[in-house]
RNA sequence: GGGAGCAUAGCUCAGUUGGUUUAGAGCAUCUGCCUUACAAGCAGAGGGUCCGCGGUUCGAACCCGUGUGCUCCCA
């Protein structure tokens, strides 16, 4: 079979792809092996794969298939999330774009358009994730809205409701006026911004009476009327109309005579009164608060305290509203704007100043979070946090990359607030809460179970904290509504693990069972908090047993220059082009090979090309392997051409004119280079799976790589290799396509497509890599390595030695060794006479004269060639080498001349300094030798 | 403001309880090669004050302190 110049992924990929779904090798259902369970963190269900998402599913397919092929039931859970406000944007901007306003629509119709848009851009994710080679069990896809996950999301709700757990209460939220809705603290982003510190004045008054007011509105047409002014600091001057208190430091003298004194709104003069508290800080710019209870979280608690009125002064959507009294209606930014303009012109503005701040943002829509005052439901979080903290800190999950994330893991749970779980959003599982025209609330899994309890007159209002007002119920079944908010999204997907198995909708399942826990969790570090820490209360509290064994946090992928990943900043590669362009197994490669665990992976293309580069030359060692079959040698062919000495025709054909049999000595010295590479072979096999074990994948790659393109490529086959059109032993054959084949197997995790194509492609297979588990590893033979090790260097020598010289690599050399042991040369004279490109070997007991000389511990190489040697040259070298060994034999030296290192370091070390001392002194000996030997 | 982490070759990173030939790899660079698998390649090479300072130790890239710079989390 002809084999392409290189190879072309694309075509591959896709049969394999099929191959491996035609076969369910995917597919996993509970039987006698242990298992390996891993769930995809659901991506959004419109989104599509960056490169987060791609490293993350590419360490979990490397995990899941080596699991695979070592003996493990393997499943993977793939799935998506409804990602509630990111999707429902979505579906009103598209809304929007065809001219119909979510407003104008019903509940049901919006809902159903969501869904259409799903339907349509549902697939793009699962369609990347196949692409990329991911061996999940697509017949376990679950998307967290699927019927049985709904039911089991609004399960959940209720029974934390009756457990107490969830309350409804009025609570200062941080609200998304964009997406207006509200938002956990968890999704709100604050970043530093230089804001604007204004210096306002407010008017004082003693006068406690309403008609002071009154005169003050009317007698001065607004303006400040006198000096008898009080100065207040604020960076939200468009919050004053909800101002309800001048907040000061008692013991701050300045304003001590103010007690009972009052102090006038400007622009709509209401007046406030004087209140005194510690919380403020004197020396924070005027040392004299406005109170605003309403639009911030200190002012709200500073008003529960001192029983301050509280007045919202922002609709739904941050624009100014009724109660502000002022700009109505406009956009709160704006208002900001047109408020100082009035306060300069009235002269209440005394000056601004630039001031660091932070400025949280809504981390779905990008809107400027504002603090409000909401009736929302929460989750306490003290009574699940216990369990989740003890979990991580007992060791019973464990994180990787080591203890890094603990402290923060630790801090979190420690101090975690109660979780605001709901929504103002249409596309999510709507809270199962109904209200009856008193506003009585029932909360039930289903409108008929409500019904039900409004009949009985059970409010089921078990938490202390509940805070809407309840009346005495009519005896008559009431009319009920559905309360219309749905949940966050992070409520339905911190039951991830289990439902996917339908482990809160149907419990106790054989399924669960024997799946539950999973296995290790891989996941950004981003969203530890969102989903990691909820999933393991989630777990702990249904299941009274952790989601997963082991957590893997991938780092952040950011750009060559250090950047995040961004729509806006355009740097953000697509995944399909970039399989498009250098193949699934190349992207893989590229994205592995650079990222341990947990730090962040600077991404870039050339590794993408180190990636197919290394496809290639996969390939090419393929396409050298095939020049040979059908040119083995075996023994009946070599008795057949030793008796007649004529070629049969058919031998004629496989082989052409036959001018000489394969030598004792090729096949001795491929003996030594497969026992080399067996036991290398080994080694390298110990040393990933430790690596696996430890989860450091792209230290594994990096041990495979160069197994491969070294160790295989560019020595073994090389030593093995038959000269020009040459036969090769039938054995050596065999033993090649056999090692071929096991590291094709070694490597197909991180490659899975090209490891399978060229397995199948060293002869005829009756299984497929995807599954071939992978043989007990043997212990390699010490010797034999360092052997290998020994000959590498010589040879790396030489040709260094060559190279200086001015050898060109076609210009042949006599190569003279001086060696006590000669009998190790000689077992792979012919392996170095074809790597240094040497004419003749020869074994002599003293210097050769006027040869290029070459050190290697204690033996010495002679090249001598027609090419006059650079004796300068060399004795430079030498000179330098010399130099190196004399200052290493002297640190050496020196420590072993330290009576204090003798007394105190482990025999051992001091056994170690000792032999690197006589070694360094036989080095510096055979290299004074060669010098006095240069003339 | 509180906490965590990082600083090793031009770049990205390894470096295990402190001792393993006066620091290793990949990429990039330089030199020589179109050698009969591979120029997406082959063979070599150069390149480091292990961030600065101080300490512990017979011995420090590694432990401790301190300074500087960067990143992340939380308020």
């Amino acid at each position: 079979m002809e084999l392409s110049k290189n190879y072309n992924p694309s075509a591959t990929e896709e049969k394999w792809y099929k191959c491996w779904m035609d076969k369910k090798y995917f597919h996993s259902t509970p039987d006698e092996r242990p298992s390996y369970t891993v769930v995809i963190p659901p991506p959004n269900v419109t989104g599509v794969l960056h490169m987060g998402h791609t490293l993350n599913e590419t360490v979990q397919d490397i995990l899941v298939r080596k699991a695979r092929m070592s003996g493990f039931n393997a499943c993977w859970v793939p799935g998506s999330d409804h990602a509630s406000i990111a999707t429902e944007a979505k579906v009103v901007q598209m809304l929007k774009e065809k001219g119909v306003d979510k407003n104008t629509l019903t509940r049901e119709e919006f809902l159903k358009y969501a869904f259409e848009w799903k339907e349509k851009y549902g697939g793009i994710i699962y369609n990347q994730i196949a692409k990329l080679g991911c061996s999940v069990d697509w017949d376990r896809t679950t998307f967290t809205m699927d019927d049985h996950y709904y039911k089991a999301v609004i399960k959940v709700f209720v029974d934390l409701y009756n457990k107490g757990l969830v309350y409804r209460g009025a609570r200062m939220i941080n609200w998304d006026p964009a997406a207006k809705t509200a938002l956990s603290d968890e999704e709100v982003e604050f970043k530093d911004v230089v804001g604007k510190l204004y210096y306002l004045k407010y008017q004082l008054t003693d006068d406690s009476t309403e008609i002071a007011e009154k005169n003050l509105h009317s007698s001065v047409n607004g303006h400040l009327p006198s000096d008898n002014y009080i100065t207040i600091a604020t960076q939200r001057p468009e919050t004053i109309m909800g101002d309800t208190a001048i907040c000061v430091n008692p013991t701050d003298e300045r304003y001590a005579h103010l007690k009972g004194k009052y102090a006038i709104v400007p622009l709509i003069y209401r007046r406030i009164p004087i209140i005194f508290d510690e919380y403020v800080d004197p020396a924070f710019g005027t040392g004299a608060l406005k109170v605003t209870p309403a639009h911030d979280i200190n002012d709200y608690n500073l008003g529960l305290k001192h029983s301050l009125e509280v007045v919202d002064t922002l609709n739904e959507d941050g624009t100014l509203s009724e109660a502000a009294q002022i700009y109505v209606g406009v956009e709160r930014f704006a208002a900001r704007k047109k408020i100082l303009v009035e306060l300069k012109e009235k002269g209440y503005f005394l000056k601004e100043e630039e001031y660091p701040t932070r400025v949280g943002y809504s981390q779905r829509s990008g809107a400027v979070v504002e603090p409000r005052i909401s009736t929302q439901w929460f989750l306490k979080m003290k009574e699940m946090s216990g369990p989740a903290l003890s979990a991580v800190l007992d060791g019973e999950i464990k994180i990787h990359p080591g203890e890094r994330f603990l402290a923060t893991y630790k801090y979190w749970l420690e101090n975690v607030k109660d979780w605001c779980i709901s929504r103002q959003l249409w596309w999510g599982q709507q809270i199962p809460a109904w209200y009856d025209e008193k506003g009585n609330l029932f909360v039930a899994e289903t409108e008929e179970e409500a019904e039900r309890l409004a009949a009985r007159g059970e409010p089921r209002a078990t938490s202390p904290e509940f805070a809407l007002e309840g009346s005495p119920l009519a005896a008559n079944s009431p009319k009920l509504t559905r309360d219309a908010d749905v949940l966050d999204t992070w409520f339905s997907s911190w039951l991830w693990p289990m439902e996917v198995f339908n482990g809160i909708s149907n419990p106790g399942n054989k399924e669960l069972d024997y799946y539950y826990p999973t296995s290790v969790l891989v996941t950004g570090q981003d969203i530890i908090f969102f989903w990691v820490a909820r999933m393991i209360m989630a777990g702990t509290h249904y299941k009274n047993a952790k989601p997963f064994s082991d957590v893997y946090f991938t780092g952040m992928v950011r750009d060559k220059q250090g950047r995040k990943m961004s729509k806006s900043l355009g740097n953000s590669p697509d995944l399909l082009d970039l399989i498009d362009k250098y193949g699934a197994d190349a992207v893989r490669f590229g994205i592995m090979i650079s990222s341990p665990a947990g730090n962040d992976l600077l991404f870039d293309e050339a590794s993408l090309e180190q990636g197919r580069n290394f496809n290639n030359k996969l390939w090419n060692a393929l396409k050298l392997v095939k020049m040979w079959e059908g040119r083995q040698m075996t023994e009946e062919i070599k008795e057949l051409i030793d008796d007649t000495f004529e070629l049969a025709d058919e031998t004629k054909q496989l082989f052409g004119e036959i001018d000489h049999l394969p030598s004792e000595e090729h096949l001795d010295h491929s003996n030594y280079a497969i026992n080399w590479f067996a036991n290398r072979l080994q080694q390298a096999k110990a040393e990933v799976e430790i690596l696996y074990s430890q989860f450091r994948l792209s230290e594994a790659l990096k041990v495979i790589y160069s197994l491969i393109w070294d160790d295989f490529c560019s020595w073994y086959l090389e030593w093995v290799k038959p000269g020009f059109e040459q036969p090769i032993e039938d054995e050596v054959y065999n033993k090649t396509t056999h090692f071929f084949g096991e590291l094709m197997q070694l490597l197909h995790p991180f490659m899975p497509f090209i490891t399978e194509e060229i397995y199948h492609l060293l002869g005829e297979k009756q299984d497929d890599l995807c599954v071939k588990q992978f043989a007990a590893i043997k212990e390699a033979n010490n010797d034999v390595l360092t052997g290998g090790e020994l000959l590498k260097q010589v040879i790396s020598a030489l040709r260094d030695a060559r190279n200086k010289s001015g050898l060109k690599p076609k210009e042949t050399i006599k190569l003279f060794i001086q060696s006590a042991n000669t009998r190790v040369y000689k077992r792979i004279e012919s392996i170095l006479l074809k790597q240094v490109n040497a004419e003749s070997i020869s074994y002599v007991n003293e210097t050769v004269p006027n040869a290029t000389v070459v050190a290697i511990e204690q033996d010495k190489f002679y090249i001598e060639s027609d090419k006059k040697a650079d004796t300068a040259a060399i004795k430079a070298e030498l000179l330098k080498d010399l130099d190196h060994q004399k200052g290493f034999l002297q640190s050496v030296t020196k420590k072993l001349s330290n009576e204090r290192f003798v007394a105190n370091a482990k025999a051992e070390v001091v056994d170690l300094e000792k032999k690197k001392q006589a070694d360094a002194e036989a080095r510096i000996r055979t290299i004074e030798e060669s010098l006095a030997n240069l003339v």
